[in-house]
DNA sequence: TATATAGTTCAACAATTGCTGTAATGAATA
DNA sequence: TATTCATTACAGCAATTGTTGAACTATATA
């Protein structure tokens, strides 16, 4: 059995066990299935089903999908991924060592191709407040972290993996006060994220400025106004075709 | 959030995880029913459905539980065994730094009170191997493992953990050869099992023999039947009642 | 502005689930 | 051996799923 099979295989029980024991299944099978960016008629498509079987799901028309749906959902959206060059399996594969909730992960991607910090900030209204002089500078893919969860759930262990596997990407976390917690955690992490952005901050600490610069990482704080929008916003730069 | 909650939405992820991908959704159900110890009277009546409902998706009258029933048995279960100490979930959550796939393990189950080590080969017909002068130490439980399976997917690292997990206990390995690959990669852990099973071995191999008394472990063979006998025969020695 | 593309809503209907209750089987034990 | 206890098997019924297909709403884009 290779690695990556392997991967594959715990993502499958893992986005499996989050449907089945969601409140709201439906609207976790959607999540799912924008974070490997299918549209609703080509996943009903490959399942050979109607575009409409999987709009009734997610808008929960059908409340309980049975174990062989959620299955051949599952299967589909990886194979999927597996013909496009399985970038999302691996990208979750790099967060696998530890056991991170994919709950808390509301989007997580890999870009075609490198953009430019300013780039990205721009795109997502935020504005850089530490090390602007990294702003001409590339990353390659991105993680949006729920911040609240990630505060009460995550290890430090975990923090560490979760920033092992951002190097040359960029870390957002939403949902949080201050950003104190991550920028603490990530103090003298060998490998670390080259941007983070924060999301949903009431008031921005002079601390977590200063422990940005010490670990040269450029931080933005975005103002855009909720995570929906930050989550459509990014997934239309760089798309892959 | 407490420790053991992390665990126990971990292990519900897990098992909702294995039910929904399962090829048998129903055999699966019944593999984790067994697993907690519960039978499918008192699982119906926690429920509130009859025990036929239990015993028609075992069987394979019902191949396809919608999300909510998986949700619900999932849930009733680890409810179950909270309101019994929570031994099954703890098992568990000791394996879970490093994610071991469920599947592997057959069977895990904490005695209610110690059990001597010849009690224990006893009753699943096993003569020993190396180290006998350590018969009249106790165990304290027992972890039996797809052997065949953990060959070929498990880590070094996940070895080492479920080493680590087994400390006191009996780990049992069933579907394997020659039991070479458990003793080496045993070979200067700092914890481990007091007593390792091999079941379905087709030579004892004197390598082995050797390695165990290095390092001061009890090793028998079982020459029971098959898995299904080995597992109840387990399941009736010194029950929590 | 026409024309894709993505998604929603819903009527309709067969198949299956989710459930009860009862009868039957089997195994363990007083 | 009679009597539990656990499980199976199944008839039967209401509720829901799984499915199609058509009509409809956005939102881009050529």
């Amino acid at each position: 059995m290779s690695i990556s099979n392997i991967v594959k295989e715990r993502l499958a029980r893992r986005i499996a066990g989050e449907i089945s024991l969601s409140n709201d299944p439906g609207k976790t099978m959607r999540k799912w299935r924008e974070i490997f960016h299918v549209s609703q008629v080509t996943l009903a498509e490959k399942l050979g089903v109607s575009p409409s079987v999987i709009s009734d799901y997610e808008s929960g028309r059908r409340k309980s999908p049975g174990a062989k749906t959620v299955k051949r959902f599952v299967n589909i959206l990886l194979t999927i991924d597996e013909e496009n060059g399985g970038q999302i399996i691996s990208a979750f594969g790099r967060l696998m060592g530890v056991e991170i909730p994919t709950d808390i992960i509301l989007d997580i991607r890999d870009f075609a191709s490198p953009v430019k910090m300013d780039h990205f900030c721009e795109a997502i209204n935020a504005q850089p407040v530490a090390c602007e002089e990294l702003l001409e500078q590339d990353v390659y893919g991105y993680t949006i972290i729920d911040g609240g969860l990630a505060m009460r759930e995550l290890s430090g262990e975990a923090f560490t993996k979760l920033f092992e596997a951002s190097v040359q990407r960029t870390l957002i976390f939403t949902n949080i006060s201050t950003g104190r917690l991550p920028l603490v955690a990530i103090r003298g992490s060998q490998e670390k994220p080259s941007l983070i952005v924060l999301h949903g901050v009431r008031k921005i600490d002079s601390m977590v400025t200063e422990l940005a610069r010490k670990e040269r990482i450029l931080l933005a704080v975005s103002f855009i106004e909720d995570i929906e929008s930050l989550i459509q916003k990014l997934r239309k730069l760089n798309p892959l075709t």
